[in-house]
DNA sequence: GTCTATAAAAAGATAGAC
DNA sequence: GTCTATCTTTTTATAGAC
């Protein structure tokens, strides 16, 4: 069995419990794999594993976010495109974001640095569409900036609140409320 | 010495590493006390150390965001001094949310209840302004959490990006933002 | 109230058989 | 590749002296 055939079951532990209460006992668990035969795998331990999480998610950011965001179609459809594949990720709200889960907690400096760059190039990607598009180069980031916001804010809430309805209002809104002065021109 | 002395040093412990990461040995470190001090202030461990910062914050939140939306002045001018508030708190952007490291990880299962309680109540006070200036009841509603994804958001956006400017921003439109169609007709 | 010392439990990690 | 067994380290928790 290939070690990649366990990524999701460890993206659903990580995101459950986080970087600190992942232990491997319920890694293992989830897994169905002993403690001995995680090291195998992930000769580094946890550490690796969530690298290696990261490293696929980092792979679906590539394919499923900045793909669409520089292919065909309008700024309007893009980002609905870009959407759609944030509510399929989150699967609709009910999980958090590994991102967020990282920057909390002792996970922060170790993977701090990926999850910077994530953000980074995503909000780069936004404001550069919106550019193409005539939008002001400082207008564009900030509206690229309040699209995650929107995003990491809303899979907070909805966290707290045990209730999706808030993200999938959210991101219903969120193409027309970023580009919003081009749209309305 | 009382235990509330200690309150301000776990609550950056905590904020800092997250309620699996904040060992005890950390706690001890930061406090400058002994183990089984701890023990003698907090004879449930740490899940009582939690349960009295969280006690203590909710006092600050009655007195510091509830009065204020609950007091004098216009919409816009209780919601400015309701963002003031959640600037000092979040010490300008560089502290991330209780609320939020709460939800993420094992302390989830345990503190859940709290947290929610905390997020309905301050969506429900900012509607209930919203609405007592002649706002529809579901709109102030969706305007009330906007303001909480905006503020979530934002805390976790600038612990990722290690630049607390978005932050600020978010803060500084929000009051305008939430009262639009009030303010603007 | 604070400490040292220590115990008990859990987590992280490895050796070696199959 | 997976397991059992074991080991080390860390974490949690407590007893008892001062």
């Amino acid at each position: 069995m290939a070690k990649e055939a366990y990524i999701p079951c460890l993206l659903d532990i990580f995101r459950r419990y986080g970087y600190d209460g992942a232990t491997l006992s319920k890694i293992s668990q989830a897994t169905g794999l002993g403690k001995a035969s995680l090291y195998h795998y992930f000769p580094h331990g946890k550490d690796e594993m969530v690298s290696t999480v990261l490293d696929f998610l980092e792979k679906w950011f590539q394919q499923n976010i900045l793909e669409v965001l520089r292919g065909q179609g309008t700024v309007l459809s893009r980002l609905s495109q870009m959407c759609e594949q944030v509510i399929q990720v989150y699967e609709g709200g009910e999980q958090p974001c590994m991102c967020a889960i990282l920057l909390m907690g002792s996970g922060r400096d170790i993977f701090h640095a990926k999850v910077n760059l994530l953000l980074r190039t995503w909000i780069d990607e936004i404001a550069r569409v919106l550019q193409t598009e005539g939008l002001d180069q400082a207008i564009a980031k900030e509206r690229a900036e309040d699209a995650l916001i929107a995003i990491q804010g809303a899979l907070i809430l909805v966290q707290g609140l045990n209730d999706t309805t808030p993200f999938l209002r959210i991101m219903k809104q969120l193409p027309q409320q970023i580009c919003r002065s081009i749209c309305n021109i």
